[in-house]
DNA sequence: TACCAGGTCCTCG
DNA sequence: CGAGGACATGGT
């Protein structure tokens, strides 16, 4: 019998707790967890925004790096990245990888806010889930998980994040028979309340897993899940 | 040294 | 559509 998915999320919680998610620059004001969750600043809601466009297919640790360098020269703002040189920009995020797409990408997504939505994100956050998901896939550079981590971190809108350490978990744990991201997207969806919150520690919690035990070389000694694996 | 990391776009069958 | 390549740094 295949895990589900409420299960899933109750053994990892009880294995690991609270993971503090999204992280952002300010470690000293309050982070957002499960069972108290504060509201993110506007800053903090655009830090998450920019970590989630330098994030793809790259360690946070290299993210963190771009931006401490942005936050250092001011350029960690809306307005800022909108007016900013390409190349300034490309410079400040060179930890990141990929950096000459991601200034664009980054810019891209700035002056979009400042142009249509004068730039406020709370404004864009204010438009129904489906038209905002649809918005920020017509950015160049805004996937699904992108837009998908966007929505759920910054807006705290409950759309369950699927990114690469879900899928690699469902191949071994066999929740979903289908492994693209919109079918496993509707598997957790649909088999939990929508709950910003809830979504919101699970995709954490998961990734706090992939990155410990369940590596793309696991160490399966102790791991939770190795009852209802069908890896080993 | 080579492989990997919280993807996305573009091109080509 | 789906596969395959490009994009690039820093840690192990």
């Amino acid at each position: 019998m295949a895990l589900g998915a409420k299960t899933l999320f109750e053994k990892l919680f009880a294995e690991f707790g609270e993971q503090g998610w999204w992280p952002v620059t300010e470690k000293s004001e309050s982070i957002p967890t499960y069972k108290t969750r504060s509201a993110l600043s506007a800053q903090q809601k655009f830090e998450v925004c920019t970590g989630a466009i330098l994030t793809q297919n790259t360690s946070w640790g290299n993210v963190e790096k771009a931006l401490q360098n942005l936050k250092k020269e001011k350029m960690l703002s809306c307005s800022a990245l909108a007016k900013a040189k390409r190349k300034k920009i490309a410079n400040l995020i060179r930890s990141s990888g990929y950096f000459n797409q991601k200034a664009e990408r980054l810019q891209l997504f700035c002056r979009h806010i400042e142009k249509q939505h004068n730039g406020s994100l709370k404004k864009m956050f204010s438009l129904p889930t489906a038209e905002l998901r649809k918005e920020l896939l017509s950015l160049k550079g805004i996937g699904p998980e992108t837009a998908d981590s966007i929505i759920l971190y910054a807006a705290g809108k409950p759309v369950f994040v699927v990114d690469a350490y879900t899928k690699r978990l469902n191949e071994r744990l066999g929740l979903s028979k289908a492994n693209d991201y919109s079918s496993l997207q509707g598997f957790f969806e649909s088999a939990l309340k929508k709950d910003a919150r809830l979504f919101n520690e699970f995709h954490a919690l998961i990734v706090r897993q992939c990155k410990e035990t369940c590596r793309k070389n696991p160490f399966c000694g102790n791991c939770v899940l190795r009852a209802e694996c069908h890896y080993l």
